[in-house]
RNA sequence: CGGGGCGUCGUAUACCGGUAGUACGCUUGCUUUGGGAGCAAGUAGACAGAGUUCGAUUCUCUGCGCCCCGACCA
């Protein structure tokens, strides 16, 4: 991608409405637009970021047996006045309309209920089971207070995948299987460090639930951490009974403030009961499906490692999120040599199947190293004169700042590792 | 939802009861060219409505929007 063709560009100060570091970067460099308060666009840049968050995920939910569909975003009251959850009072933050003859629907929030009704078209016998069942989807929640730039937000994408299983343990060793998967998708982008098992109170379905949370301060949460186990607990459940259950001691973990970047928890047959999903099992006896299910945020993720992994300068992107493997910076004041060399480069690095951002915009070195800086590609290739001269071209990481020349003729090899 | 704050060119800001200045951006020209260049000439703005006033961007009220703290967060 040439950058002279990219129709964002750079900003030098962020919006005075935006406080939150994720925000106010990914508005300078391009990423994201603002639309109104908790609703916010996803530009080239930005989507590019996106989608390599989302294959991540998908990788990961493909690689234990999920299946992905879409589900839709109108969503029919019927199958939500079943599991009584239809009323404002059960979920606060429904967004809800009308069709032109006056019906009620909703703009989904969560899709458990049309999820299970669906399911119970195809499943019926043990042998249909256990489906993990897994969507793409945004959801509309009207948050009476959106807040901190596109971690909590009113409209959203989320992964939300829903296990049905014959038996609680089943079900259990899918938990465990899905807990370890998403402890895969979080080291991918790179928070697998600072990321936590969280043991959580469960919300309206379940005693506990397990969220994983990812040490920041620009976090909602706050968490007690056991480094030693690499597991935490969250606030509220913060107690000596729960701690006891968990064989941890209080002097054994530290606080610290941390964002919810995914949430497992068990569902039960709350809903398979509910929606009337049963299956018949060996012996032909007709048992209620237990269920399960699994959130993650790609956008939150994504605010996340802004937040969690820039610098002063801007943002540094892990290799399998960033939006390009390299930034091709050519530094040619005016010399069509230097330009002629940058473009061979750059067909070369296309040749190759490297993506590849290709600064070749007519401006000063200052305001490209600076825009690259800000827009965070962990490797940038620079082409000038000296380089030229040197026969090679100079690179720069992202995150330690070293430079080092690269004979051409070892470019692919080096940018392959 | 309770509390607090804020709305001025595309962005960031300044001033003012007498219709608005600066910087960045953008356009044109010349110079410059490895860390956000210089000169020159342009471009573009008071959230909306009502009230007070000879006169409102400025004061008052209402609406709308935005931010922060708390509450909430399947």
């Amino acid at each position: 991608m040439r950058q002279s063709k990219l129709f964002t560009k750079t900003r030098k100060s962020a919006p005075k409405d935006e406080v939150a570091k994720n925000a106010q970067l990914l508005i300078r460099a391009g990423y994201i637009h603002k639309e109104m308060a908790g609703v916010y666009a996803y530009l080239p840049l930005g989507l590019r970021v996106f989608k390599n968050i989302e294959h991540v995920i998908r990788e990961e939910m493909d690689a234990i047996g999920g299946q992905e569909l879409i589900l839709t975003a109108l969503q029919n009251p019927h199958v939500w006045k079943k599991s009584g959850r239809w009323s404002d009072e059960e979920i606060d933050v429904w967004f809800k309309t009308q069709l032109k003859d006056g019906a009620e629907i909703g703009l989904s929030v969560t899709h458990e209920e049309p999820l299970t009704a669906l399911v119970a078209e195809y499943v019926q016998s043990y042998k249909d089971l256990p489906v993990y069942i897994y969507q793409f989807q945004t959801k509309f929640r009207n948050e009476l207070r959106a807040k901190s730039g596109i971690m909590r937000t009113r409209e959203f994408v989320m992964k939300d995948l829903y296990s049905f299983s014959t038996s609680e343990e089943e079900f259990r060793t899918f938990y465990e299987e899905c807990a370890r998967a998403y402890m895969k998708i979080f080291t991918r982008v790179g928070l697998g460090e600072r990321t936590f098992r969280t043991f959580a109170s469960g919300g309206s379905f379940s005693k506990f639930s397990d969220e994983f949370q990812t040490l920041c301060d620009a976090g909602e949460d706050t968490i007690y951490v056991h480094r030693g186990k690499h597991i935490a607990v969250n606030k509220e459940v913060y107690r000596d009974d729960v701690l006891k259950e968990l064989g941890i001691k209080k002097s054994e973990l530290e606080e610290a403030k941390a964002v919810e970047v995914g949430n497992i928890f068990p569902l039960g047959t709350r809903f398979s009961d509910a929606l009337g999903l049963t299956y018949k099992d060996e012996s032909g006896k007709q048992k209620s499906v237990v269920m399960g299910s699994y959130g993650i945020g790609p956008a939150r993720l994504m605010g996340t490692i802004v937040e969690v992994l820039s610098d002063e300068k801007g943002i540094v992107w892990p290799k399998d999120v960033a939006p390009f493997n390299v930034h091709l910076v050519s530094i040619a004041g005016g010399n069509s040599d230097v330009v002629a060399e940058s473009d061979r480069i750059y067909e070369l690095l296309q040749e190759n199947g490297i993506e590849c951002l290709y600064d070749d915009r007519d401006v000063r070195a200052g305001e490209k190293f600076a825009d690259s800086d800000l827009i965070g590609i962990p490797t940038r290739l620079i082409v000038s004169e000296k380089t030229i001269a040197s026969g090679g071209v100079e690179a720069v990481d992202r995150t330690t700042g070293k430079t080092e020349l690269i004979p051409e003729s070892s470019i692919l090899e080096r940018l392959s590792k």
